[in-house]
DNA sequence: GTCCACAACTTTGCATGCAAAATAGACTCA
DNA sequence: TGAGTCTATTTTGCATGCAAAGTTGTGGAC
């Protein structure tokens, strides 16, 4: 066995693969092992087809259960992403949208959301890595920001719905390009 | 230890427990074993929350995209369901009104929303082999079933969506009802 | 060159063995 | 009776062994 050289033993290794196939991180290969899931263009449209739909729901939900003080920090981590933006640092951009992302599903609530989003989420993070690097995307996305705040900060669920629905279209779109550029899974066919 | 004398042992018992807990059906309580989950009103209203939103997308999907042979399928079904409900045929009901949902949900053309959906509704499945006793409850779930039909008939995806949201919304509320009466998990604690 | 057969290797699934950590129950002592 | 301790049992996690089933690669027959 080739996998075996990591020190462990099959038992925990098949365990812990037989768990990222449930999550759809690994595809198992009837009697040929185990490889990294490779989402086809299919697979990307279907994922954010429903993430956007989740998402609509926690800005529904978040619109109507969000405390003064969650929307206060949720503000604030949006203009340290603006900062973060306005230098072009991707890498904290990325990592402030997400927060963002995460403290509305926060506010929204509901765990079990909460966790269905999560799981579907971690399928396509891997592709996200390098999207928002074309300028008038990366900008329509921060303006798709101010809007979800507007919409939150007068409570106005549809309108937070809308947005989310909007920005998650544009977001399938920029990973639907860097897949079809072959900029995602470089060499392998 | 007392499960393995199922004559299996534990290495496929334990591995089968696993994807159990992941799929949400089996807690695991940490170095005391497993049990079947027993859900609380706050599981039940964060489940059906999530399944409202989820088949309300369905729905508006569904609208758009069904085929006239599908939704012919379905109103035969839908005709056989209205036959069960008429001799109040419990069992065959039930059977029915799975097939009409588990039909616009593959209508819906998403076999991630698909999958998310079956996988949260499993959680919740167990609870629901008593709901719609009460005969005003059952005559209204026909009735929304009746403006399902029109709705997809039409293609009117929001009317579609808003038909499921208020559907699962009583459903939760029936679950609801039964949960707090007790008639769900009997005796213990 | 193509097809087929066979052998070697992998994958898969189940059974056990062991050891560490945690729990539960019994027992002692005050 | 109550508190604390100690032991037996359980749970958990990892390591291996083994056998069945499938895959791959080689080599021979045509």
């Amino acid at each position: 066995m080739l996998s075996e050289q990591l020190r462990v033993s099959r038992t925990p290794l098949r365990e812990a693969i037989k768990l990222l196939a449930v999550e759809g991180l690994v595809d198992l290969l009837p009697n040929r092992g185990a490889v990294a899931v490779k989402l086809t263009e299919a697979d990307v449209m279907h994922s954010f087809e429903v993430l956007a739909g989740l998402e609509a729901m926690a800005g529904e939900l978040a619109a109507q259960r969000i405390s003064n003080e969650e929307l206060a920090e949720i503000r604030a981590t949006h203009y340290e992403m603006l900062a973060a933006f306005t230098r072009r640092d991707l890498s904290n951009y990325y990592r402030l949208n997400a927060v963002i992302h995460s403290a509305i599903n926060t506010a929204a609530r509901n765990p079990v959301l909460t966790s269905t989003f999560k799981s579907i989420n971690a399928r396509v993070q891997s592709l996200r890595f390098r999207t928002n690097q074309k300028e008038a995307k990366w900008k329509r996305a921060m303006k798709e920001h101010e809007q979800m705040l507007q919409a939150l900060d007068a409570r106005d669920a549809p309108a937070l719905r809308t947005v989310l629905i909007e920005h998650l279209h544009h977001k399938r779109d920029t990973v639907l390009e860097l897949l079809r550029a072959g900029e995602i899974y470089p060499q392998s066919a």
